[in-house]
Order: structure tokens, then C-alpha cells, then sequence
DNA sequence: CATTAATCTTTCCGATGGAAAGATTGGCTG
DNA sequence: CAGCCAATCTTTCCATCGGAAAGATTAATG
């Protein structure tokens, strides 16, 4: 009787809505968003899926866990990047490269990020104040810029949605790959340094004779 | 026997996967792109789902067909576009702010632009060239900037990339409305105009002094 | 120990994608 | 025109999915 205590585990065991989430991420990241299935990620921990559902009711939950989860790994990625940096406006520049550094690392999970389920979530969830959280992350670090570095504000220009977009469509388009190429790591590095440079001078481009351009004289040190 | 031709249509009708193609797009739009399976998108053609399978395969390629169609009306949209303003500078601002219109009045299009079964398509796909073509055309109305507008290249830059990401990205998180609300019309057309200008003249912001700066002591007429 | 609440499994249902086999139709060849 | 063929469409079937329901097991509480 005692004898299949080993075959199956107990009823009650550790978190097992944590379990869950990390086990839908490692689904996520090996086969695809579109195999996050509730059977599947219940597969993965030996659990039976209506246990899943138990914990978290619909598939859709359990989804907006898991991206709720990659959106705080995200903050903390960003918040991590925005330590390294000389000045306020190369901080920014590491958090810029860490998003898309992260994007191509994980493509799986800023897919799971818009995973049809997701798009019709209300807005007072948990997943959008985790996004919020992330967004946040990145307008510190611009603010420092404003207040601190060579940065000043547009009148009547959101300078946080500026970098967010570009920022986020970059990594979009770079992570799945269906605009450009991103084979190895240094023609990577050298686009986000070209993209980050396009969006602190913008496309009208340098300016000559003016403070900070590549390529003029410096007159900084 | 004769009794029952008006029940059921003839086997042999018209183009049938475009119809398919068309159907699907009005499901996404209206019923968000969670919906568009291959038995939904048959009933609504009057079609068993196995009829649809004939013609396409896998839901996969339905998808597909469908999300080349949207970059195709996607193109089109920007080329007309493309057409307005008095410089080269002003017609691509106008495409930008197309795209992003584009993006915000059918959302579910964009969605299915990502959709999960979509991320593994084969690069020599149509709806690769459907996506470049769309690029393409943006990629034009900046060419013209270059050589008749004041933009001017960065070294190793690619104002493409910077132009695409920025639009996309802000497209995106305007549709999807998780990152800031667009209710009306208006607040719409101040962001996209606060983003076009962002976009042209960097997070740095306006030089002083310099020609074409908003908001500075103006040297033309 | 008895009761209660939480957890998990088994079982069931409707819907889905896809495969298989048969029915219907248009076109093509004799 | 008759007969055959290929394309089109339907019906049927299966494995899987999400979710609901009911029962079994376990932990906590009295």
C-alpha cells in the first residue's frame, strides 16, 4: 500500500502555482508560445491539468501569471543595466541595449507577452501594473537623463513613449527576425548602438559645431 | 431531388480562398483574433471546416494568407499616403502617422501579424516578401528624405531600422492600449505629431540656433 | 478523533485541427 | 455526346484542448 507513495507525489506539495509559472516560462522559451497549452505545462510538473486549473481557473490566467513573471524579470533586467554607465545618458543607453538584449534572448517570452489571450485582459490586473513597473524602470532612467544629461524635453513631446516605442519595436522586429537578420552578437551590438545613437540625435541627424555629435570635435573632458 | 439545390450552394462557387482569406480578416477584426479558427472562418463562409482544409492545409497557411493580405493593405496604405505633403520630409511624416492609424483602427490585423502559429514561418514565405514590401515602402519615402529633405545619415547608422522600430513600436503599444490610452481622435494626432518630431530631432531635443527647431526663435518667414 | 477546507485526480463534455473516405461537379478526352 | 478524371466539398472519425463536475486524498483545525 505504502509502495506507491514513491510513483506518485503527495497531494500537497511546495507552491505549486510557482511551479506552474516557471514550468509555462521553460515551455514557453523551449517549444514556443503556442504550446503553452494548460495540459501541457501540467505535463511538465506531474501534475493532472485540472489541477492547474484549480489554481489559476482559466488558461488565460495562468498565461497572464507567466507573463506577469517575465515582465518583472524584465524590471529587474532594465533596473539591473541602469546601474552600469558613466553618465545619466549612457545608463539609459545600457538599459536600451539590456531590453533588446533580453527581447533576443527570450523571444518566446515577449511573444508570450501578446499572446492572443492576453489582449483582452481588464486593465486593473496585476499584468498591466507589472508592465507599468517595467515602463517605469525605463522613464527613471530617462528622467535622469533629462535632469542630468545633454537631454532636454520636447514642448509637447513624450520623450518616455519615444524611447519605449522605439526601444520595443527594435526588439520586436529583431527577436523574431522577420525584418532584418540578427546573426551574431556584434553585428547586434553594433544596431542597437546605431539605433540608440538615431534616437538621441534623431533623424534630421548631427548637427555640426554642436556639443556631443560623433565625429566633430569633442569638447567634453 | 432537384428540391434541395436551394438549400445548399453548388460545390464549384467562386475564388474560394480569397473569400476565405476575406472571411478571416472580418472575423479577426470583429471578434479578435483568438477566434479565427478554421471552423469559424469556415461557418461564415458557409463551408464544412474540411473544405477550407482543402484549400489551405494547415490553419497555419489560412493565417497566413490572411496576414499577408494585411501587409499588403498595409503597403498600399502607406504608398497612398506616401503621396501627401508638400516635401519629402512632410509625405513620410505622413506615412508614419498612416501606419500608426492603420495599426489603431484594426488592431486585431496587427495581432494577427504575431500570431503564435505565424513566428515559425519558413523566411521565403509570401508573407515575408508581403512584410518587406510594406518595409520597402517606408524604406522609399526615408530614401527621398535623405536626398531631398535635411535629414542626414549617421555613420553605421540605419534610419530605416530607427523609422520602422519607432512607428511599429508606438503602433503597437497604441493599439494595444496597455501602455497609454488613445481615446479620441485628437489626443491620437498630438501623439503621433509629438512622436514625429521626437523622432526627427532626438531624445537630445532642439539645438538652439539651429534652423527648423520648434519652438526657438524662428529664422524663416 | 472528527470536521472542515484545500488540493488533486478522474471523468465527462463541447470545440478544435487534421486525416480519411466518399459524394458531387466541372472539364477534358475519346 | 458519352465516359472518365481531377478538383471541390461533405461527412465521419480521431487525438487534443479548455473547462466543469464529482470524488478521493491530505492538511489543518476544533
Amino acid at each position: 500500500m505504502a509502495g506507491r507513495g514513491a510513483k506518485r507525489p503527495p497531494y500537497h506539495r511546495g507552491n505549486v502555482p510557482a511551479t506552474l509559472v516557471t514550468a509555462t516560462l521553460e515551455l514557453v522559451e523551449q517549444s514556443g508560445v503556442a504550446s503553452a497549452t494548460m495540459r501541457a505545462v501540467a505535463r511538465r510538473v506531474e501534475l493532472s491539468h485540472a489541477a492547474a486549473t484549480h489554481h489559476f481557473g482559466k488558461l488565460e490566467n495562468l498565461l497572464g501569471a507567466a507573463a506577469t513573471e517575465v515582465y518583472q524579470r524584465l524590471a529587474a533586467t532594465l533596473e539591473e543595466a541602469g546601474t552600469h554607465g558613466e553618465d545619466a545618458l549612457a545608463r539609459f543607453r545600457s538599459m536600451g541595449c539590456a531590453y533588446i538584449g533580453f527581447a533576443i534572448a527570450h523571444p518566446g517570452w515577449m511573444q508570450l507577452l501578446e499572446h492572443p489571450l492576453l489582449l483582452s485582459q481588464a486593465e486593473s490586473e496585476p499584468l498591466v501594473r507589472a508592465a507599468r513597473l517595467a515602463r517605469d524602470v525605463l522613464q527613471r532612467g530617462l528622467d535622469a537623463g533629462f535632469e542630468d544629461g545633454p537631454m532636454t524635453r520636447h514642448p509637447g513631446g513624450d520623450a518616455a513613449v519615444l524611447a519605449w516605442s522605439t526601444v520595443h519595436g527594435f526588439a520586436k522586429l529583431a527577436s523574431t527576425g522577420k525584418l532584418f537578420a540578427v546573426d551574431d552578437a556584434d553585428a547586434l551590438e553594433r544596431a542597437v548602438d546605431a539605433l540608440m545613437t538615431s534616437m538621441f540625435f534623431g533623424l534630421r541627424g548631427p548637427v555640426p559645431g554642436v556639443d556631443g555629435e560623433p565625429g566633430t570635435a569633442g569638447s567634453s573632458g
